[in-house]
DNA sequence: CCTACCGATCGGTAGG
DNA sequence: CCTACCGATCGGTAGG
């Protein structure tokens, strides 16, 4: 007995979830993150998904619906590793596995070769649309204030302004897919113990 | 007597330079910065210089060449204004100089409302182009690595991976555009100076 | 620097 | 009646 292809894999738990959706989110995921909103088409996105474009549209309301959906899934998922990568120690364990885990997880995306910010293609968005995503993101950004006034409660941290603080260590880790390259002398793990160290000493007094 | 519109204004100081060519120019920098680079259409950019569509390609070969031009020039500009604003002095002062002038550029652009930074315009261009770029850059970089050097020898800086804090430093600087909104707490130049001490302090042991 | 266009591809939708 | 699609094509616009 041969099994079909379509019998091969683990079946959905969920089934209320379309595998088909699901793989259009990955390549749609993928392609924004590697050219850009503007520079993906939904002919691209759909080959990569192994249907036709007009298929997209059964998912999804339109292009813009799509990535809406990318972000809100990153932004959550996102949160959920950060999240789940930090511990409930001092101030300054916390910061680094925060740390750690951001950059490492922006080297260790489904595809090695990202060009475009979150940011970037938050702007294609509706103004509305972006004020939506932005209170989607609030926990991942709060997480990271409340471990740096955490800090400065327990005298670990010295943080003048600590908005800006907590902008800057986000922006360096965000970022760090623009720099990095494999096979170089670090690898992602490596750049994030480095990044965590880099974090810690923004919050030390010189 | 009443002045004609077109009379108003500087005449051009070098002739052999076309107005026209300078206000594609100046468009194209402001809207791939605004919108991407395959988010700007020629015919956007046209209207914006106060042409036609078809004119653009008097100027230039292409919307390729465009955009290298743009970025080239954007590059030579900005090490151009951080050679100037970085003095003689230890490296602390050169490195809060560096720090300070690179931080307020990128909130003091023709417009303020940049979503794409200069990694995601590029990644739009062939790889040899690229390359060049990077070529282009070079003094751009080399400079912060110096200052960071500086700082190693003269025994006040503590660093351990030269090259990445170098990066660590630049992403910092490049994307603070992301978060900076203007009639916020703090200006360019108050934000530029807290970015000024985050840069020392990464630089400093804890 | 403009008018008049091209081959192709865009996002999105038709009937079956 | 529903789902998950298909081949073909819609009206507009892209770079050139």
């Amino acid at each position: 007995m041969v099994s079909t292809p379509r019998a091969v894999g683990s079946a959905a738990l969920i089934d209320e979830e379309s595998p088909a959706r699901e793989r259009i989110l990955a390549a749609a995921t993928r392609f924004f993150r590697q050219f850009g909103y503007e520079g993906t088409s939904i002919t691209k996105i759909a080959k990569e998904a192994g249907m036709t474009p007009a298929n997209i549209y059964w998912h999804f309301p339109s292009k813009l619906d799509l990535l809406r959906e990318v972000l809100h899934a990153v932004y959550l998922n996102s949160y959920a590793d950060l999240a789940a990568a930090v511990g409930d120690g001092t101030a300054e364990e916390r910061l680094a596995d925060y740390v750690q885990a951001y950059a490492a997880m922006q080297l260790t995306s489904p595809d090695a070769r990202s060009n475009f910010g979150y940011a970037s293609l938050a702007s294609s968005l509706s103004l509305e649309d972006q004020r939506e995503l932005i209170q989607t993101g609030k926990p991942y950004v709060n997480l990271l204030r409340e471990i740096l006034q955490q800090g400065v409660d327990e005298g670990s941290f010295v943080i003048e302004n600590l908005a800006v603080t907590s902008f800057a260590i986000s922006n360096m880790c965000e970022y760090v897919f623009t720099w990095f390259r494999d096979h170089g002398r670090l690898d992602a793990e490596q750049v994030g113990a480095y990044y965590a160290e880099l974090a810690l000493r923004m919050t030390t007094e010189r």
